[in-house]
DNA sequence: TTAAATTTTCAGTAATTATTGAAAGTTTAA
DNA sequence: TTAAACTTTCAATAATTACTGAAAATTTAA
């Protein structure tokens, strides 16, 4: 396989594996493009690339930026701008983590709350159903804990800490 | 909040949520009624209740089947077939972690190790190609072998074992 | 200032995904 | 057997989501 045809299935595989973890295929391409270039991109660059317009680049940059992923670079003599990718895959992953949580869980968790919280009128079904949502509310809020306390051991985390737990 | 309003915040919102983690929105709102209901419920139940077409809940059911969530299960002098739903949080979150590395993370993991070990040809985009897919290549295949073994652990293993870790 | 370069916005359209409903298929009781 | 009860399939359609392209807005060089 050569770099060309390498870099193509590299990022068409992480654009359909985004639509799959929350965001569009648009946005996943964008990030893997920068994710493997040697250096800053501009939106021009980026739109010949992907074969993508001018709107969607631009809407898609800005998401991007909103999550903490890709930021805005400054090119020397340069009037447009340029964009690059976080490219510490660790870095990358506590911070998608902590926008999944903010985004999604913690809001679920909210209304599980609510929900396992109602008035036990002793029937047989309110029983069911404050049991069963306290069980989840319980299971996604040890989840979430756990996905921000991992996020938040910065050095190796995974390789070092975790994984020798599970021998 | 009486029983009603609760249930149907509950149902709207695991539904929603669903989307999210890669299944669509009727088979999680299926799959949400069963798990807060005290007995088996028959297609004609879950159509009603969720306002569903006989198609979309025969589908749906069966895509919950495939994944291992929901299973039928006979209802005594009855002859249509009823459905149940695993009851168990933990047990359901270690079918979900296990469908999910088999259906989304292996996939992207072949596709990773193929683009990282194409022939180093010198250049410079080539080794950052190389360089950049091996660090995702190694987060991902760690991450889903910290999956695989979370979920193994059969007994408690979140509140156990694992909150401790990161006190 | 101003006008060229660049980016953003957004209405319209395209592409994708979910849903319906009825016909075809299957199962079961008698 | 057969016919009623029930389930599945799938073409048609609806709903949702993504994308385009051009006009409006913004930025910058001179």
């Amino acid at each position: 396989m050569e770099y060309k045809e390498a870099k193509d299935k590299f990022i068409s595989t992480w654009g359909s594996l985004g639509s799959l973890w929350g965001i569009n295929k648009a946005m996943a391409q964008i990030q893997a493009l920068l994710f493997i270039s040697t250096k800053p991109l501009s939106m021009e660059d980026i739109m010949e690339e992907l074969k993508i317009s001018r709107g969607n680049t631009s809407m898609n940059l800005r998401q991007l930026m909103d999550w903490g992923i890709v930021t805005k670079t400054l090119v020397a003599g340069e009037r447009k701008e340029f964009f690059t990718t976080e490219k510490d895959v660790q870095e990358l992953a506590r911070i998608v983590a902590k926008e999944r949580s903010r985004r999604e869980i913690k809001p679920v968790i909210k209304v599980l709350e609510e929900v396992s919280s109602i008035k036990n009128d002793g029937s047989e079904k309110t029983k069911e159903l404050i049991k069963q949502t306290k069980a989840l509310h319980e299971l996604t809020e040890t989840m979430d804990v756990m996905i921000n306390k991992l996020v938040d051991q910065k050095q190796n985390w995974i390789t070092k800490s975790v994984l020798k737990l599970f021998k």
